[in-house]
DNA sequence: TATAGGCATACGATTGACCTCGT
DNA sequence: GCGAGGTCAATCGTATGCCT
């Protein structure tokens, strides 16, 4: 059985894709889990061969602390826990890779650098290599002699001294290093304390890192960067390029692009001094394309006894059914298991011609011939495979007493599966990335099962079934579980291997390994590819409490909204009523470009120099911070950076018609990764949680950003322009002449060093009273409406269906007169629909009428207010179904005792629909709209229901 | 085990004015 | 005259979804 994140009978249809609907540019969406943090178990005792522990311990146990420092040592274990509650825990994952000699070449050609792993056993960093033409996985284990270690500012006599430090089983040496410590603008000395595994530095009790703390203060920096990232970083290698073996040593590549390509893209977007550094080091990563790797998709599917309830991989009770495989050679097989008694059943229609079914007497062979398949591929795709199909696919041959160290080639983390060859991609993690889902996919999909997303992306959903899983005949059986991979397949492969590549560039600018970059959030590629920033600077990556100290982490802004920490954005108060002729202006990029202009970065808003913190030039409005005039800010010169090479090279080449379509669809994957990364760039500035979280830069950007708006506002009606509504970086202006419109573009460029652009001229804009609310109709008819209630997804179909037909009629309006002739035709779309409501016509199906409201947390975790959706969850759970956090609930409001139903309890069940609450929710989605065009809902009203009331 | 803040809506929970009742 | 207990509207607080 195929688990989803969602509830599948939930799964709506998507919304009708309108590409000029979508302006939810520059900001983001939500949350993302981070993946392995595992601080609560202990070492495990053996070293090297422990698979189901990322935090093997190195071979001799570390130091017990004697008792006379007991003392001082629970104190300090003290202090760790309250810095582990601050810091994020990155676990150190010590992989164990399955390595024939074989496969550790002395030579290799040029070929596509996948990961670099710690190999446990060799106690090295282990990088994976994708060869293109003979389509094999190769690796490297390290030559140099890097060792695992961290920073700390005690003098390297003193570090030595300390005896808990001298005498650890894993301490090698200290060394003296100069860097850059960019908060205080001075070169620092620093002890480069080495050792010999990374778990010595940190990750488990008794480390290094806890050791070097005195006085409860920590004297440790970059402890806790994850080994196979410090290595990346200190040899400056990028996941995703290509790389040769060469007498035994890793070498990168030279790129194949056009040098004259290079030249013009460093000609277009080299604007200030510095930046040539950057192009000459980010040009391989934007030019070099990325191959079709060869990859298998595969999903399982488990036999269920019980209905509704997706059996746990962690006991594995129930035999695999079905494995099904597709990979990008076309080889396309179902493996399937014979059960007593059960029939085959026939090939439907479309089943494919090609698709090699295999039937196995045992579960165990079946699983064997499996585990021999996935072992032999670069990557291998699922969907939900980290919690589900590889995870059930491991317990189960531990039941079925397959020798999981010989023969088995899954190992477990915490919450993820990985290979012991190649490399896992559970897309069901990418994809429901809000990074990836909003800007790098355009939200194609709202759900995150694999049917949405499929359907979404590829236009085709999964199989429609004829009965349960465990009840369809072998054939049936395995078209289903085949077609679930082929999709998962598929969804790497359209628009040119869109997805594949776009991992591929997110690799190489996070400077994390596949595995590592799908499973992970944006915060984490930026916090990345920053440590990648300052290594190669030879900076010191600063502790958050540095940035805490150097700069006060309170804001200075106030807020608008309870609870949030500083000052936003802001939002003009609407004109309500109905404008002809409106054109919007929007800043392009807005916080980007005010980063970069402004040279906002954590280091340079109120920087160390007094000529800084006394000139007038660089003051910040609104606040009394200041920003740096004598150095560039990483930050900001990295995000400019990244913005000039999406706006003014890939943007404009993704959509060039006189382009090949090859370089099209390549300027529009980097174009999308590059996205990613500069909008996010403020979010995570202004979040608390990230290493260079600096709450003064946050604030700066949005008071920059206030500033804009507002000096726009005023200056377009200082030229006679009525503005009508704004919201953070767009002004609606009344009916403004082409001149103006230059005009004001000019003087923003000018005055704000910010592009405005024209973005759009409706023919009419209805605005409510409210905010964030509004309708706007093009002069083609296309109708753009936002934050509505009659759009928002919970609220039930029946009224998105009226208050849709209700547009259809605005959409036609083309003068103020027009909205009388316009008002008898919403009359009868409104009275058509209470009729049914109120059993005069067709009834609508409990569907119809369902609100959809989600789940966001455990049920157990709501408190006292106990939420209409989440009552019906309760009742949904009691009637036995699985309700985990983030399922989408529908059900209809009723008269009774409890008030709701969930749709998946109504059938062959008796309830009295609760009229007056859905004709409160009809009147409510009408009312935003005809409010603001000057019409009334109850005079629309027909006498079937005023009749009833008098 | 989370990239930001600003805004609208629905509805549950709490508060407090007001009333009735019983002694 | 007073306190207990009930009703109901106003107000506060929580939850969700959306905008940029």
């Amino acid at each position: 059985m195929k688990y989803s994140g969602e509830r599948e009978h939930l799964a709506k249809e998507k919304k009708a894709a309108n590409k000029d609907q979508s302006s939810i540019e520059d900001f983001f969406g939500s949350k993302h889990r981070d993946e392995d943090a595992q601080n609560d178990e202990p070492p495990a005792p053996v070293y090297g061969v422990v698979e189901a522990n990322p935090r093997a311990s190195p071979p001799p146990a570390p130091p017990k602390p004697e008792p006379a420092q007991e003392e001082q040592a629970s104190a300090e274990e003290e202090y760790a826990e309250e810095v582990a509650e601050e810091v994020a825990e990155e676990a150190e994952v010590i992989t164990e890779v399955r390595v024939a000699d074989s496969d550790t070449p002395q030579d290799l050609p040029s070929s596509f650098l996948l990961s670099v792993d710690y190999a446990g056993q060799q106690r090295k960093a282990i990088a994976r290599l994708y060869e293109p033409k003979s389509k094999n996985l190769y690796f490297w284990l390290d030559n140099t002699g890097h060792y695992p270690y961290c920073y700390t500012d005690l003098p390297a006599q003193a570090v030595e001294k300390i005896d808990r430090i001298r005498r650890h089983s894993g301490f090698m040496r200290t060394e003296t290093v100069q860097l850059l410590d960019l908060l205080h603008d001075q070169q620092k000395s620093m002890t480069k304390v080495l050792a010999g595994d990374p778990l010595s530095i940190g990750g488990s009790s008794g480390s290094i890192r806890e050791m070097l703390v005195q006085d409860g203060v920590s004297h440790a920096w970059e402890a806790n960067i994850r080994y196979r990232n410090c290595y990346t970083y200190d040899r400056d290698i990028v996941p995703g390029l290509m790389y040769k073996i060469e007498r035994g040593n890793l070498v990168l590549s030279s790129s194949k692009t056009d040098d004259k390509i290079i030249e013009e893209f460093r000609k277009t977007v080299q604007d200030e001094e510095g930046v040539e550094k950057l192009v000459s080091r980010y040009a391989p990563v934007f030019f070099t394309d990325v191959p079709d790797i060869r990859r298998v998709a595969v999903d399982i599917e488990v036999f269920a006894p019980v209905k509704n309830r997706v059996p746990d991989p962690a006991t594995a009770n129930y035999e695999v059914i079905a494995v099904g495989l597709a990979d990008n050679e076309g080889h396309d097989k179902c493996l399937v298991l014979k059960r007593k008694n059960h029939p085959e059943g026939k090939k439907g229609n479309d089943f494919p011609a090609n698709l090699e079914i295999v039937y196995f007497d045992k579960e165990v062979d079946m699983i064997q011939e499996a585990f021999r398949l996935i072992d032999t591929y670069p990557i291998v795709l699922t969907f939900v495979g980290d919690a589900f199909d590889l995870n059930y696919l491991y317990h189960r041959a531990e039941r079925l007493g397959i020798d999981l160290k010989r023969n088995c080639p899954i190992t477990l983390g915490k919450d993820m599966a990985l290979l012991k060859r190649g490399i896992h991609v559970d897309l069901y993690k990418f994809l429901k990335n809000p990074s990836i889902r909003i800007y790098a996919l355009s939200g194609a999909y709202e759900q995150n099962n694999l049917d949405a997303v499929a359907k979404g992306l590829l236009g085709v959903g999964k199989l429609g079934l004829s009965n349960d899983i465990s009840g369809l005949p072998y054939l049936e059986l395995a078209h289903y579980c085949w077609n679930d991979s082929s999709i998962t397949l598929r969804i790497t492969q359209f628009d040119s291997n869109l997805l594949l590549r776009l991992i591929v560039l997110l690799m190489r600018i996070s400077r994390l390994s596949m595995e590592d970059v799908t499973r992970q959030g944006i915060s984490s590629w930026i916090q990345s590819l920053f440590r990648q920033e300052h290594r190669t600077r030879k900076c010191l990556i600063p502790r958050q409490v540095d940035i805490e100290t150097a700069k006060s982490s309170e804001a200075q802004t106030e807020a608008v909204i309870k609870d949030k920490r500083f000052k936003g954005a802001i939002v003009i108060e609407p004109v309500a009523g109905v404008h002809f002729n409106a054109t919007v202006l929007d800043f392009a990029s807005l916080y980007p470009t005010i980063m970069k202009r402004h040279n906002i970065s954590y280091e340079t808003v109120d920087c160390p120099h007094d000529e800084c913190r006394n000139a007038t030039d660089n003051r910040v409005p609104e606040t009394s911070h200041w920003t740096c005039k004598k150095r560039r800010g990483m930050i900001s010169q990295t995000v400019g950076f990244f913005r000039d090479t999406r706006v003014k090279w890939f943007k404009g080449r993704s959509k060039d018609a006189s382009l090949d379509d090859k370089t099209r669809k390549w300027s529009s994957v980097v174009e999308k990764a590059l996205k990613v990364f500069v909008n996010a760039s403020y979010g995570v500035t202004g979040a608390s949680h990230f290493e260079l979280f600096c709450m003064p830069a946050a604030e700066s950007v949005t008071a920059y950003g206030r500033n804009a708006i507002l000096s726009t506002k005023a200056r377009a009606e200082s030229m006679g322009i009525r503005v009508l509504y704004g919201d953070t970086d767009s002004v609606f202006l009344d009916n403004p002449s082409r001149e103006q419109q230059e005009q004001l573009v000019q003087w923003s460029r000018k005055e704000l060093g910010i592009d405005l652009e024209v973005d759009k001229t409706y023919k009419y804009v209805a605005l409510s009273a409210r905010k964030k609310n509004y309708i706007g109709v093009y002069k083609t008819g296309g109708v753009e409406v936002k934050g509505l209630s009659g759009k928002k997804r919970n609220t039930p179909d029946f009224a998105q269906a009226a208050f849709k037909r209700m547009l259809g009629v605005l959409s036609k309006v083309d003068s103020v007169d027009g909205f009388e002739t316009a008002k008898v035709e919403i009359r009868d779309i409104v009275n058509q629909v209470i009729d049914r409501l109120e059993g005069r016509g067709e009834p609508y199906t409990p569907e119809e009428v369902a609100f959809r409201v989600q789940i966001t947390k455990d049920l157990g975790q709501y408190g006292k207010t106990k939420p209409q959706h989440v009552r019906a969850a309760l009742m949904l759970k009691a009637a036995g179904y699985d309700v985990p956090a983030g399922t989408i609930i529908s059900y209809i409001k009723t008269k009774g005792d409890e008030g709701v139903l969930p749709v998946d309890l109504a059938q062959g069940k008796s309830y009295w629909l609760d009229k007056d609450k859905y004709i409160d929710t009809l009147h409510s989605v009408f009312e935003q709209v005809l409010d603001s065009v000057g019409l009334e809902f109850e005079e629309l009203l027909g006498f079937t229901t005023l009749e009833q009331f008098f």
